[in-house]
RNA sequence: GGGCGAUUAGCUCAGUUGGUUAGAGCGCUUCGUUUACACCGAAGAUGUCGGGGGUUCGAGUCCCUCAUCGCCCACCA
C-alpha cells in the first residue's frame, strides 16, 4: 500500500486514466440487446477554432449524463464529431490567405481553396477532439464523424434527393448582402455596420386615376437611396393613418419610369410617426420592403447589375454606377418638380468585411425547402410530448419559430460545403429531348418548368449519391451543375441519424474508417439500436436553427424523433454580463483553467453552474507570472490590441511587483520565452478545493484501514453516527439520482458537496476517529468508512472522473471487498462501476433529528469556548437539563462531547440545576450549562443572554400575533397551525430558561 | 418591434405547490497548526429579497406597474 500524497496532483492522473480507459474500451458503445441504449449526439463544434467555455460547459454536462447512464447499466453512446461550418470556416481560411499571401479565392480557384480548407479542418478537428479528450469526454471516438465525410455526405445526398422527388425543394428569390466589388454574396456575420455621411431626401409622387391621369393629389415620402426609386413597386402607408385613408388603393405614377404603382396599407412597414408617414417600397433592394413585397404580392424589380451599375431597364440611367445614378435621379426629380427637401444625415450602412465597400441588398436565385408539412410534423412531436424541453419554458421558442413555417433557404454562395446535386439546362419551347440512358434511371429525378419571361423550359436534374457515371452523362448532355453549396444546417440537421449510418440500412457504420467487425447481420444494427437518442444537450441559441430542424428531418427520414429530451443549459457570460465571443475579446480558454485547476475541478465547478434559472457570470483575472497576484479583468483589457507594433501589456496591481507583463488575449499570440499572465478565475477553486478535500478524506481512510475485514453491517454494532451517516447517504444518493434525471446539475453538485464535506468529513470522520484508534471498535468503523467512500466515489465518478478513478484504484488495493449489507468486489474501474443504490431501510428521520440535536449542542459548547476564549487544551464540564428521554440520548453519546468539544458531560437530566458562575445556552428541548468558575464575565454573559432573549421575544410576538388572528387560525391548514404552535411553545420555554438564567446572573 | 429571462449578503448564485427564524460558496472578523487536508478546522458578522401598488389570514415566491440589465428572434452560421 502506498500512502497518498498530501495534495491531489491532477495532471498525472488525467493522462494515465484517460489512456487506460481508452485501452480498456470503456468509451466504446456497441449494440447489446441485453442492455437498454442511451444515446447523446454532441452538438457538433465548428472547425473554425478551438473550444471555449461554452463548449466546456456543454461537454461536461453531456459527459456527466453519459457516465451516469453508463453506470446505471445503459449501453451509453456519446457520439463525437465536428461541423464543417460553411461560411465561418471558409471566411477564416480566406481571411488568413489574404493576410498572409495577399490571395483571394478567385486567384486560386474552387478546388485549391477547398483543398486548403480541408487542411485547416484537419488541424482544427484534431485540436478540438484533443480538447474534448482533455475534458474527460467519454465519447466513442471510433465513431467520430465530420459533416463532410462519406457517411454524412450520403445522408445529405439521399435527403436532398428524397425532398427533390417529393417536391419539397424549389427555387425562389431572396435578398442577399451583395458585395459589388468582389461580386459575391456575403453572409451577415461578415458584414459590419459603419456610419457614413449621407442625405435624407423628400420627394413626392403624383396620384393618378384608372386612366393614369393625375388627380392633383400627391404623396410625399423620404429616402436615403433615391436611385432605388427606379425599382419601386408601391408606396405604403399605415392602415390606420387618417391622413391617407382616401388614397389607399389608388395608384401613383413613377415620374422617372412612367409606371403606375399602388398605394398600399401595411402596418408592419409604415410607421405613422416617421417622416411623412408614407414610404416607398422597393422589394428587390431592401429587406423590409422585400418582406412587405411578399406580404402584399408586389412586383420585385431589380434595377442593379452585379457590379453595382444600373440595369438596362433603367432608361437614361442604365449603366451608371449606383452613386452616379443617385445624383442624376435627384436632379431629374427636381427638374420634374417632385423634389421637396434634402437634409444631411448620418446613416448606418452595412459594409463587406472583406472588400470594405458598402454592400447592396440584392435579389438572387436561391434554393428553398417547403416547410409547411415538415414543420407541422415537428410541431406535433413537441405538442404531443414525444420531445420534451428542460426547462420547459423553451418549448415556446421552438413552437413559435416553427409555427411561422417560413420556407428554409438552403443554398449558400460558397465553395466549402455540400454542393447542391442539381444540374440545369434551358431549352427553347418544345425542344426538350433527354438522353434516356440517364433520364429514366431511378437515381435521377427531373423537374421541368417554364420561365415566365422567356418562355424557355428549365430542366432541373437531381442525381442521387453514388452515381458519378450518371452525373457525367448528365453533364455530357449539356447540363451544368449548380455552383452553390447547402446551408451548413442542412447537414447538421441530419446529424442524429446520419452519424449512425443512415441511409445504409444493411451495414453498420464504419469504425475508425474501417468496416465494423460486428457487421454480419445484413442490417444496420447500430442505427436500429441507438436511434432514437435520449437527450440533446445544448444552449438556447440554436433551438430554432438546429434542434427544430433535427426533429423535422428525423421525422422525415426515420419516421421518428431524434431524441426524447432537449436539455437547454445556461450560457457562460463574462464578468460584465456579456456573452463570450471572439469579437468581444472576452473569451476564456477552458484549457488554461484545466491547466491551473485540474479537469475535475473545472468539471465540478461547471456543473455547479448548470441550473435552470439563469446564465452564469464568470469574472476572471490575469495572474501575474512574477508574483501570482490576480489582476481583475476590466473591459479595457478585453479590447487591448497591438498598436504601433507594440504588444499591449498590463501592469501588475501588486504594489511590490508592478511589472508590465504580456497576457492571454484572442488578439495576439504571446511571445514565446516570455512569461504570460494567464487567465484565472477564483470560482474554480470551488472545485479544486473540493477535490482536495475528497482526496484527503480518502487519504485519512487509507491511513486507518489496517486490519480491515469486510463483513455486512449488523444493526447492533452501529452507533448513532453510523446510522445517521447511512440515513444521510441513502437520501443523498436518491437526491443526486433524481436531480441528474431532471438535468438539475447544480442541485446534484451541491448535494454531493454538502454531504461529502459538511457531513462526512466535518462530522462523521471526526466522530469515528476514537473508534478507529480502538482495536475493539475499529472493525465496524472501518467497514463504514470503506462503504461510504465506495458510494461517494461512485456518485462522483460522472462529475470528477479522474480523481474518482485514482482513489477508486487506491482504495481497491486495500479494500477490494466492500458494502454495507452485502459484500461485493469492487469493479475494475469507477467508470464502469454500478451506480450506487442504498437500501431504503437505512433512512431514519428520527435518527437524523437526534443527530441534529447533538450537533446543535456541540456547536453551542464550542461557541461558549470561543466567546470565553477557553484554551483548546483545557477541559470543561457540560451539564444538560432536559427530560429523561432526551437526557438518555445525551448520555448515549457522551463520549462525543469530549471528542468534539473537549467537554465532559457530567450530568444530564430533568433535575439538573444551573451551577453558579456558568455560561448557558438554551435549545428549546434542552438547556446547557458550562461552569466557568473564575472565567465568567457576568456582565458579558448577561448581555449575551439578553440579546438572545430579545431575539426570541421578537419571534414570539410575531407568532402570537399570527395565532391570535382569526383569519389565520380559521384558514391556514392544520399542519401549518400545529407547526406554528409547536415552534411558539419551544420559544416560550426557551425564553423562560433564559429568563431564569438572567435572574440568576443579575441576582448574583 | 416580438418573445424569454434576470434583479436576494461586498462578489457569484440557490430558494420546490405561497406557510415556522431567507441559504450556500468566495470574501470579511476572531481563534486555532489536535498525526486526512491551511486547497484546512472552529466560532462569528453581514439582507428594505430592484422601486411602487395589489391579491391573501400569510408574499422572496402569485398579479399589475415602473426601472435597470441581459439573451433569443425579426436578416443570418
Amino acid at each position: 500500500m502506498t500512502e497518498l500524497a498530501k495534495q491531489y496532483e491532477p495532471k498525472d492522473a488525467q493522462q494515465r486514466w484517460n489512456t487506460w480507459w481508452g485501452e480498456q474500451g470503456y468509451f466504446d458503445a456497441d449494440p447489446d440487446p441485453a442492455k437498454p441504449s442511451h444515446t447523446i449526439m454532441i452538438p457538433l463544434p465548428n472547425v473554425t477554432g478551438a473550444l471555449h467555455m461554452g463548449h466546456a460547459l456543454n461537454g461536461t454536462l453531456q459527459d456527466l449524463i453519459t457516465r451516469f447512464r453508463r453506470m446505471q447499466g445503459y449501453e451509453a453512446l456519446w457520439m463525437p464529431g465536428t461541423d464543417h461550418a460553411g461560411i465561418a470556416t471558409q471566411a477564416v481560411v480566406e481571411r488568413r490567405m489574404l493576410e498572409e499571401e495577399g490571395l483571394t479565392r478567385r486567384d486560386i480557384g474552387r478546388e485549391a481553396l477547398v483543398d486548403r480548407i480541408w487542411k485547416w479542418k484537419d488541424s482544427y478537428e484534431k485540436r478540438i477532439l484533443n480538447q474534448l479528450k482533455t475534458l474527460g469526454a467519454s465519447c466513442d471516438w471510433r465513431r467520430t464523424r465530420f459533416t463532410l465525410d462519406d457517411v454524412c455526405s450520403k445522408a445529405v445526398r439521399r435527403t436532398f434527393f428524397k425532398m427533390f422527388n417529393d417536391g419539397l425543394v424549389f427555387r425562389g428569390k431572396r435578398l442577399v448582402n451583395w458585395d459589388t466589388h468582389l461580386q459575391t454574396a456575403v453572409a451577415d456575420d461578415e458584414v459590419f455596420e459603419e456610419d457614413v455621411d449621407g442625405h435624407f431626401w423628400t420627394f413626392n409622387y403624383p396620384v393618378v386615376d384608372e386612366n393614369l391621369k393625375p388627380t392633383g393629389e400627391k404623396i410625399s415620402f423620404s429616402t436615403t437611396r433615391p436611385e432605388t426609386m427606379l425599382g419601386d413597386s408601391a408606396v405604403c402607408v399605415h392602415p390606420s393613418d387618417e391622413r391617407y385613408q382616401q388614397i389607399i388603393g389608388k395608384k401613383v405614377l413613377l415620374p422617372l419610369s412612367n409606371r403606375a404603382i399602388p398605394i398600399i396599407a401595411d402596418a408592419l412597414l409604415a410607421k405613422m410617426e416617421m417622416g411623412t408617414g408614407a414610404v416607398k417600397v422597393t422589394p428587390a433592394h431592401d429587406p423590409n420592403d422585400y418582406a412587405a413585397g411578399l406580404r402584399n404580392n408586389l412586383e420585385m424589380i431589380n434595377v442593379m447589375n452585379p457590379d453595382g451599375t444600373m440595369t438596362a431597364d433603367c432608361g437614361e440611367f442604365a449603366g451608371l454606377d449606383r452613386y452616379e445614378a443617385r445624383k442624376k435621379v435627384v436632379a431629374a426629380m427636381e427638374k420634374l418638380g417632385h423634389f421637396e427637401s434634402v437634409e444631411a444625415r448620418v446613416i448606418p450602412l452595412k459594409h463587406s468585411d472583406r472588400s470594405k465597400t458598402p454592400v447592396e441588398p440584392y435579389l438572387s436565385d436561391q434554393w428553398f425547402i417547403k416547410m409547411d408539412t415538415l414543420a407541422q410534423a415537428a410541431i406535433d412531436a413537441v405538442q404531443d410530448g414525444r420531445v420534451k424541453f428542460f426547462p420547459q419554458r423553451y418549448t415556446r421558442t421552438y413552437l413559435d419559430w416553427l409555427g411561422e413555417k417560413r420556407d428554409w433557404c438552403i443554398s449558400r454562395q460558397l465553395w466549402w460545403g455540400h454542393r447542391i446535386p442539381v444540374w440545369s439546362q434551358r431549352f427553347d419551347k418544345g425542344d426538350v429531348a433527354l438522353d434516356s440512358t440517364w433520364s429514366e434511371h431511378e437515381a435521377v429525378a427531373i423537374k421541368k418548368s417554364i420561365d415566365d419571361l422567356t418562355g424557355e423550359t428549365v430542366v432541373l436534374v437531381c442525381v442521387a449519391d453514388g452515381h458519378e457515371e450518371l452525373e457525367q452523362r448528365v453533364e455530357a448532355s449539356g447540363f451544368v451543375r449548380d455552383p452553390d453549396v447547402l446551408d451548413t444546417w442542412f447537414s447538421s440537421a441530419l446529424w442524429p441519424h446520419a452519424t449512425l449510418g443512415w441511409p445504409d440500412e444493411a451495414h453498420n457504420p464504419p469504425l475508425n474508417g474501417k468496416p465494423d467487425p460486428h457487421d454480419t447481420t445484413g442490417k444496420n444494427e447500430v442505427l436500429d439500436y441507438f436511434y432514437p437518442g435520449n437527450v440533446l444537450v445544448t444552449s438556447r441559441d440554436i433551438i430554432t436553427l438546429w434542434v427544430a430542424r433535427m426533429v423535422l428531418t428525423g421525422l422525415y427520414n426515420m419516421g421518428d424523433v431524434p431524441f426524447q429530451h432537449v436539455c437547454i443549459h445556461p450560457k457562460v457570460l463574462d464578468g460584465f454580463g456579456q456573452t463570450m465571443s471572439k469579437s468581444k475579446g472576452n473569451g476564456v480558454d477552458p484549457m488554461d483553467l484545466i491547466d491551473k485547476y485540474g479537469t475535475d475541478a473545472v468539471r465540478f465547478t461547471i456543473s455547479s453552474f448548470a441550473g435552470e434559472t439563469q446564465d452564469v457570470r464568470l469574472p476572471v483575472g490575469y495572474e501575474c507570472p512574477h508574483c501570482g497576484t490576480v489582476i481583475p479583468q476590466e473591459k479595457e483589457h478585453q479590447k487591448m490590441v497591438p498598436g504601433g507594433g507594440e504588444k499591449p501589456r498590463i501592469t501588475c496591481s501588486n504594489s511590490k511587483c508592478k511589472k508590465k507583463v504580456q497576457f492571454t488575449s484572442p488578439w495576439f499570440e504571446p511571445d514565446a520565452g516570455e512569461p504570460v499572465a494567464r487567465i484565472v478565475s477564483e470560482r474554480f477553486e470551488y472545485g479544486r478545493n473540493f477535490c482536495n478535500k475528497l482526496w484527503n478524506a480518502t487519504r485519512f481512510a487509507m491511513l486507518n484501514l489496517e486490519g480491515y475485514s469486510p463483513a455486512p453491517l449488523e444493526d447492533a454494532q452501529l452507533q448513532l453516527e453510523d446510522r445517521w451517516m447511512l440515513s444521510r447517504l441513502t437520501n443523498v444518493v436518491e437526491e443526486v439520482t433524481e436531480s441528474l434525471e431532471r438535468y438539475q446539475f447544480d442541485v446534484a453538485t451541491r448535494s454531493i458537496r454538502e454531504f461529502a464535506w459538511n457531513e462526512f468529513c466535518d462530522w462523521y470522520l471526526e466522530m469515528i476517529k476514537p473508534r478507529l484508534r480502538d482495536e475493539n471498535l475499529r472493525a465496524v468503523a472501518q467497514r463504514m468508512l470503506v462503504g461510504c467512500l465506495d458510494a461517494m466515489l461512485r456518485l462522483l465518478a460522472p462529475f470528477t472522473p479522474f480523481i474518482a478513478e485514482e482513489l477508486w484504484q487506491r482504495l481497491a488495493e486495500i479494500a477490494p471487498q466492500r458494502g454495507f449489507s452485502e459484500i461485493q468486489t469492487a469493479e475494475a474501474s469507477a467508470m464502469i462501476a454500478a451506480w450506487p443504490k442504498m437500501d431504503s431501510r437505512w433512512k431514519d428521520a428520527g435518527v437524523e433529528a437526534r443527530f441534529a440535536r447533538l450537533q446543535e449542542t456541540i456547536i453551542a459548547v464550542r461557541n461558549v469556548r470561543a466567546i470565553y476564549k477557553i484554551a483548546p487544551s483545557s477541559q470543561i464540564k457540560l451539564l444538560i437539563r432536559s427530560n429523561a428521554e432526551i437526557a438518555g440520548q445525551y448520555n448515549d453519546v457522551a463520549s462525543q462531547f469530549e471528542n468534539l468539544s473537549k467537554a465532559v458531560l457530567s450530568a444530564a437530566g430533568a433535575d439538573v440545576e444551573r451551577p453558579p458562575a456558568s455560561a448557558s445556552f438554551t435549545m428549546g428541548e434542552a438547556d446547557g450549562f458550562i461552569p466557568l468558575e473564575g472565567l465568567i464575565d457576568v456582565e458579558a454573559e448577561l448581555t449575551r443572554q439578553r440579546k438572545e432573549a430579545e431575539k426570541l421575544q421578537g419571534f414570539i410576538k410575531n407568532h402570537e400575533a399570527k395565532l391570535s388572528n382569526e383569519g389565520f387560525t380559521s384558514k391556514a391548514p392544520a399542519h401549518v397551525l400545529d407547526a406554528h404552535r409547536e415552534t411558539l411553545a419551544g420559544w416560550r420555554s426557551q425564553l423562560e430558561s433564559i429568563g431564569e438564567i438572567i435572574r440568576q446572573l443579575s441576582g448574583g
